[in-house]
DNA sequence: ATGAATGCCTA
DNA sequence: GTAGGCATTCATT
């Protein structure tokens, strides 16, 4: 041996490169496979061995799972997002046709290309063999040496850049045998490498150019400065040695590598061509002397297998008339429909798929050439749909997308979506998809294979729509049939389930369809009045600071601050920088004429750019109107939340805020805004659950409960008195800490705690409420609702420390907001049913603890006593639910 | 191009 | 200290 040369292909780093460079406009297949990640890789291996023309080429893949630094850390790489479907497919025919064109290719259980590429370097190289790394990994720089070179692929068709022994120190900016070292350092984020606490590429480099390397930091460690460096490091110690094992590719393990898994062997031809064929890389196929295939149908290799389900295409009105519907699945009919966009208000139908068995559904095309019409298809799915209990995922969107065709549901009895999301409030994504995997170990059709390269559904082929379609709906059916034994197990769950969240769905679209409408001339003056002023504003930034700086930059204004007019820094961000927040601002107020500059500022960009330009985007062409959309399975508390615009957050604080409010106003031209928001819910609901003490006898008498709050903290309910008890009392329900009561009164700490003390002496009940909750969470590692919502907090009992304190605060919160949020969803169920039968009232916004509605000027007052009516008694607490309504041309006259 | 870091709006 | 959505800037997956 000796004298040959190695390439080793880092290929699923190069897979994860190339799939992200080409992420918007992605290559595909015929079949809309995407592969750009695969071509890259496979362009790349070929240019490198025709141009570094090595002894062997070998390709180096991940195993699935990364033992051994799961072992060491349990956490790594825990904050990766999966690899993308479309990803995973790529990498699997990456291992088939890397094989098939002859080059070896190497994965081992338990251990990551790194290592593999590590290990065999070592081998190498203790052989005299050279060694060539093609990745564009900055960890790998470790591995340079005498004879081992680094090749970092090139940006778009730019040159790669050979990276040797002595060439990383002008990369990286330390030697190849601190690069593990820095690393351990700085952290890597994506790979959830926690390094020290504090510490960044800055701080890093300055330390290890003096001390040479982590052992030496810490021999050295006393004569470390700054001082504020030093104790970050010395917090991190243990991190910081536990980032070098991660990072670190010194091989400790023995790796079992035959020579014959490193040598080139025979290409595969025909299933080279093949592959290369169908996938439409005619380039490679050249540069590798192969000729295309003549079968263009033949497989591509392991698309997932959807055989579990079979759609059948309805091709006619009489065919759907004829259809028998009713082989139950415990009188269960699943539906879903594709459309040509997400916004329910601007999708047009394209198809709908129905299904009452878990393996047949049908599908109704409608769109395109084999079109049935809708208004054909209409009256027999009423009659298909009669008495049926309806399943669909996300059954909010198909509500919208049939009452659009003229079909409205008035139930939804099924919807996996919440289903999972009341097991699982937590859990991130609850899309059919990731369910299919998490319950029925089954992956499913991705939407952009669907689509492929078709800009909209609707002109993709009826086949293919169908079978995803048909898929979806059988897949739903089969989720709510194990999603509901699932809830069963927890009678509150399912209680919940059926008589809260599902019917709610109904109430919620109705909501949505509503809609709310936008004054846009009024809007229109406010961004030119609100526009000038702050152009004025950056003018007069550029004369103080003396150049030309942009305020919308918080390391701009921080640099401005405190290096160019030299105050006094207040509060440094999350790691070194120090901030400019508006909490430092308003502190820094009166130092400079420059602070109140920037103040002024945000407030303008902020309202300009997130509400007063943003919000006319938001018009539907087809009806004038905002539609938001509330989500019922985001928020870990219960909560509803909304987006796509957030109607949740629009501005009341400050008085240029409330010139925003005031631009929203009643889709319709004859009607007014009514809002009813509950008077301190959650304060009440702590009453409620702490049982008789002061707090209680404080609303049962109907007190000014901030007032008697300052009595009982400062003697006097002085409007200053009156204003921090105020304070105090929301952060009880935030789960109260000394530290953070500091913050919010500006107090010291001291002063917070002793208001504490005061505070918990003055409610005692409190204190052994909150004690109740926690030793109930200790037990269950969960906390419930009012209504049994659950939420889980796993590894409460074993938790310590800070993190201990923080989930016994969620775990107060949870309880207090999310039973706020049950009683204000069992009051919507009532104020719709209520409004049924008023001539076009009825509810367009939810915001936590507010109700808007809007009604017919004429019967407004009517209207609003009945929203109050149930809102005061949608829940019977041990103390009165008190509700202030308005009524009002626009959201701000109507918030009484 | 995506995502982290900052920052700010709401209850 | 709780729960969200979203904008901009800046650095890199």
């Amino acid at each position: 041996m000796g004298n040959r040369k190695y390439l080793l292909i880092d290929c699923n780093a190069l897979l994860y490169r190339g799939h992200f460079a080409m992420i918007r406009s992605p290559l595909r297949a015929k079949d809309g496979t995407n592969t750009s990640g695969l071509y890259y890789l496979i362009r790349e291996l070929i240019d490198m061995k025709d141009s570094r023309l090595p002894s062997v080429t070998i390709a180096v893949f991940d195993h699935p799972s990364p033992v051994f630094r799961k072992e060491l850390f349990p956490e790594y790489k825990a904050n990766r997002p999966s690899m993308p479907d479309e990803l995973r497919t790529q990498s699997a025919y990456a291992r088939q046709l890397i094989p098939a064109l002859g080059f070896p290719l190497l994965e081992k259980e338990g251990f990551e290309a790194d290592d593999i590429i590590a290990w065999l370097t070592q081998e190498s190289v203790s052989r005299g063999d050279e060694v060539e790394i093609l990745s564009p990994d900055k960890d790998l720089l470790q591995l340079a040496a005498e004879g081992v070179t680094i090749i970092r692929p090139g940006r778009r068709d730019g040159q790669e850049t050979l990276i040797g022994k002595n060439d990383v120190k002008g990369v990286m900016g330390v030697r190849a045998d601190q690069v593990a070292d820095f690393l351990a350092l700085t952290g890597d984020s994506s790979d959830n490498i926690p390094g020290a606490k504090g510490i960044g590429p800055k701080s890093a480099l300055k330390l290890i150019e003096k001390f040479d390397s982590i052992d030496g930091i810490y021999e050295s460690i006393s004569s470390v400065l700054p001082e504020s460096v030093r104790s970050k490091l010395q917090n991190s110690m243990e991190m910081v040695y536990l980032s070098r094992k991660l990072i670190s590719l010194k091989p400790a393990h023995q790796l079992d590598i035959s020579p014959e898994e490193l040598s080139m062997k025979p290409p595969n031809t025909e299933l080279a061509s093949r592959m290369l064929t169908s996938m439409g890389m005619q380039s490679i196929l050249e540069r590798m002397g192969l000729s295309p295939a003549a079968d263009l149908f033949s497989t591509l290799g392991n698309i997932p297998s959807t055989q579990w389900c079979s759609t059948t295409v309805i091709g006619s009105i009489q065919e759907l008339e004829e259809l028998d519907l009713s082989h139950p699945v415990e009188g269960f009919l699943a539906l879903d429909t594709e459309t040509t966009s997400k916004r329910p208000f601007k999708a047009d139908p394209v198809g709908i798929s129905l299904t009452a068995s878990e393996t047949n559904a049908i599908y109704v095309p409608l769109s395109g050439a084999d079109a049935l019409s809708i208004e054909e298809v209409v009256p027999v799915l009423k009659r298909l749909l009669k008495d049926r209990l309806i399943v669909a995922q996300n059954g909010k969107y198909d509500i919208h997308i049939l009452e659009s065709m003229g079909l409205r549901i008035n139930e939804l009895r099924g919807d996996p979506m919440i289903a999972d999301y009341l097991l699982r409030p937590e859990i991130q994504s609850h899309s059919l998809s990731n369910l299919s995997v998490t319950w029925l170990k089954r992956p499913m059709i991705e939407y952009a294979d669907v689509l492929g390269s078709a800009g909209s559904l609707a002109d993709v082929e009826t086949e293919k729509v169908a079978e995803y379609c048909g898929c979806d709906s059988a897949t739903a059916l089969e989720l709510n049939r194990i999603l509901r034994k699932e809830l069963e197990k927890d009678e509150k769950l399912l209680k919940l389930y059926d008589s809260l969240e599902l019917p709610l769905v109904r109430v919620i679209s109705d909501m949505e369809k509503r809609g709310i409408g936008l004054d846009t001339e009024s809007l229109k003056r406010l961004e030119s009045e609100f526009s000038d002023t702050k152009r004025e504003l950056e003018e007069e930034a550029t004369e103080i600071a003396g150049f030309n700086l942009n305020l919308s930059s918080p390391s701009q204004v921080s640099h401005t601050l405190f290096e160019i007019l030299g105050l006094t820094p207040v509060k440094k961000t999350g790691k070194g920088k120090f901030s400019s927040s508006i909490e430092v601002l308003e502190k820094l107020r009166g130092k400079h004429g420059f602070v109140e500059t920037v103040i002024q500022h945000r407030e303008l960009s902020k309202l300009l750019n997130t509400y007063i330009k943003r919000m006319p985007g938001y018009i539907c062409e087809r009806d004038g109107l905002i539609h938001t959309s509330f989500s019922q399975t985001v928020t870990a508390t219960g909560r509803l939340s909304s987006s796509s615009p957030n109607l949740q957050n629009i501005p009341v604080r400050t008085s240029r805020g409330r010139k925003v409010r005031r631009c929203f106003i009643p889709g319709d031209k004859s009607h007014v805004l009514i809002t009813a928001d509950y008077s301190q819910i959650e304060l009440r609901i702590l009453a409620h659950f702490a049982g008789p003490g002061n707090l209680r006898r404080a609303y049962e008498e109907n007190m000014d409960i901030h007032s008697s709050t300052a009595e009982a903290l400062f003697g006097d309910s002085s409007p200053e008195h009156r204003r921090k008890a105020k304070e105090v009392n929301f952060s009880i329900l935030y789960g109260i800490s000394s530290w953070g009561l500091s913050n919010r009164l500006n107090v010291s700490r001291g002063e917070a705690s002793g208001i504490i003390s005061r505070y918990l002496a003055t409610y005692p009940e409190l204190e052994s409420f909150f004690k109740r909750c926690i030793d109930y969470a200790e037990e269950h590692e969960e906390t419930r609702t009012i209504l049994g919502r659950r939420r889980e907090f796993k590894g409460f009992r074993s938790a310590r420390g800070t993190t201990r304190n923080a989930m016994e605060r969620m775990v107060i919160n949870t309880t207090v907001q999310g039973s706020a949020a049950d009683i204000i969803k069992i009051a919507m169920l009532k104020v719709d049913s209520r409004l049924q039968d008023t001539e076009n009232a009825g509810l367009v916004l939810q915001v936590h603890d507010e109700l808007v509605a809007t009604a017919p000027a004429s019967s407004a007052e009517e209207v609003s006593n009945i929203i109050r009516d149930e809102m005061e008694s949608a829940y019977e607490l041990a103390v009165p639910l008190i509700v202030d309504t308005g009524i009002g041309r626009n959201w701000l006259e109507a918030q009484h």
